[in-house]
DNA sequence: TACTAACCGAGACGGTACGTCTCGTCTTCCC
DNA sequence: GGGAAGACGAGACGTACCGTCTCGGTTAGTA
């Protein structure tokens, strides 16, 4: 924030920030519509009317800007739970997973965000905290009334994380996907069950 | 007709075998060494020593060859776990797909397998057919001898899956790796939920 | 052990001389139909109902079997000239040289021979010895009675089969090539051209 | 019309006319070296220094790109003859037609050449407009001065192409060579058949 | 107002992988 | 042993994309 920005930014013809979000906004189109595997720089210039050096003149490779048009794009940063029991947590953790890893762009960038996690350390940590941190902190409150160990927070996440995940990727019955929040949410199933709660077991359609 | 069916088979010069497994261990080599990204056909063909068409010949795609390479169906079908209950079927099952997803060669090949996954549709279903298939009978077995459902076996395969992903990319403390077979095995099955623990009822927090 | 044919003719399987018939005429007709440069061993093999390697036993390569269909097919060997003049003698020429190198299967044969002819001298001197000879020798007493060199003959004999084989490889109009013929008889173009014979200029026809 | 056709000029990157040089002179040399069958773009490419799109950006096949490198027609379209009459036109005619053909580049792509030529109907109407087309121009107005049909312009190139070509791939004794020239030219040409001259009867040369 | 540096689209460049094709050989079964 | 089927190594084909580089032309801000 000191003065830099002036002798850096008034030389020459400034950047069209229009190019930014055209381009952006292509990739994620593309993305959805072909996939990470098919997507090319020249058909990202093409949709955003645009040439292609002015992508590289932003985005040192394709991998970046994709990046950027994935994550960057965050309207929502991972609600709150709030809930009176585990039970009602992982539910509505599941639901919310769920719907989020089946959204297109969602479904489109997962390949792609799991190889540079896989080759990024510094990026595991960041996930966990930024994304995880706030749900899995009222998570281990209503654990601990429970009287269960509070490490089983972040277990229970990875298991709705790596079920939702797999499930978005490689398909899966809604039959299946119906008993997995009961599985995780696990323990009483007998003990309260019966009431036709939020547990009842849905019936399988296939 | 005069039993044609027959002569259909050894016509021609059998395929050689020992190529099949050439390719496989080039690819596995090769993935671990320069990426997946980086992996490609000739670079395959070159270190099997083997022409390019022999590969495309057994496999319609790069894709194919990776998946069969990393999950090497061929000479180990996911071994059936003989167990006595599911609690005990739920760790052996872990304990053997957490070693298989941390192979250097799988961790290599995931995430561009499963942007891959997109345009294949066969290989999705062949990886819940091949892949889970032998396991879940068994489990089945074991779920309806415990009185639960048997779409539980899908679903706790999904559970394991998912979670060995998460743990394998995204990475995971151990102590957190070490609830998960818990978690999804549950607690009831050999106390039937003695009592008054935490599956009470749960207390509102907040 | 007796007599030697035994051993060099008895021995296996005798080769099935209706293959030999099949390649050929299946080389010719492919050769017409697509031509020299898209002519391949499986076609021939597939269109002769006939293996690929029963065609390697035969012929050494593509090569060898294409020339044995093309020339050793002659079912007319070049008709000796009868004329009472250079000026008919160079007419008929014309027509039956044209007649021949229009034919479907010489017009595709063509590239390949003169390749050869270009690589192996003996060539050469074989074709103008057993191609031009008889007609050159009629020639070249008209010749010598119309008080000229018989060394034209050879020349005449070159423009000719030079002309038609362009106009055959290369197109040409109709009014172009009517037009050869006399360029070539030459000399007595006013003369004796009146009377309307033989010299009359072609119409063309398209 | 705003003048928009200027702008649409200079669009872009111009092509480097080095490239074509190279790639040119490469497929020349290679044709030499290794013959028609054997030449590759690989190849070409490789010994230009260019990379393979850059040919085809410039020529849809090998045969294009091949009947170039022969011909030549960028740097010197065949040069147009000058001359003062028929029989000096057609003299010099056959000797730089005599020439070309016997280029050890001509020699080694033309049947090849002429091979591809049904497959691309485009090069054989080039041939004729491009190679045949300058020449035949100032032939025919001499031949008017002549008073003899302009139609024959192209027939004398024909006989010219033809004879060219058939002393250059079937061989020929030069004393047969040597006679073409005089026999494509007529002898009626400076004394218009009259009597005595030149034209009354050829003297044999040797 | 004029200069000038950085931008812009279009598109050529070298490099490289793709998946297909053909060649000529080799291998297996069947006759 | 001949014959058909078909796999094999080698390698060319033509296409697509990557990331870089020229082009000619535009668009600010500074002089």
């Amino acid at each position: 924030m000191t003065g830099m920005e002036q002798s850096e930014r008034g030389r020459g013809r400034p950047r069209d920030r229009a190019i930014d979000d055209a381009a952006l906004r292509a990739a994620r189109e593309l993305l959805v519509e072909v996939g990470w595997e098919r997507l090319s720089m020249v058909a990202i210039a093409e949709r955003a009317n645009v040439g292609r050096p002015a992508l590289y003149r932003r985005w040192p490779s394709k991998t970046h800007l994709v990046f950027e048009a994935v994550f960057a794009w965050q309207d929502a940063p991972t609600p709150v739970l709030e809930s009176t029991s585990t039970r009602e947590w992982v539910h509505r953790s599941f639901a919310y997973t769920a719907e989020l890893f089946n959204r297109p762009e969602v479904r489109a960038a997962l390949p792609g965000l799991m190889a540079s996690l896989r080759d990024h350390p510094d990026l595991q940590s960041a996930l966990w905290k930024e994304f995880g941190r706030p749900g899995v902190a009222s998570l281990e409150e209503l654990l601990r009334a429970e009287d269960r160990p509070a490490i089983d927070a972040q277990a229970i996440m990875t298991l709705i994380i790596g079920a939702c995940m797999v499930t978005s990727l490689a398909g899966g019955s809604p039959a299946v996907t119906a008993r997995l929040p009961e599985l995780v949410a696990g323990k009483e199933v007998e003990g309260k069950e019966k009431g036709g709660g939020p547990g009842k077991v849905p019936r399988p359609q296939r």
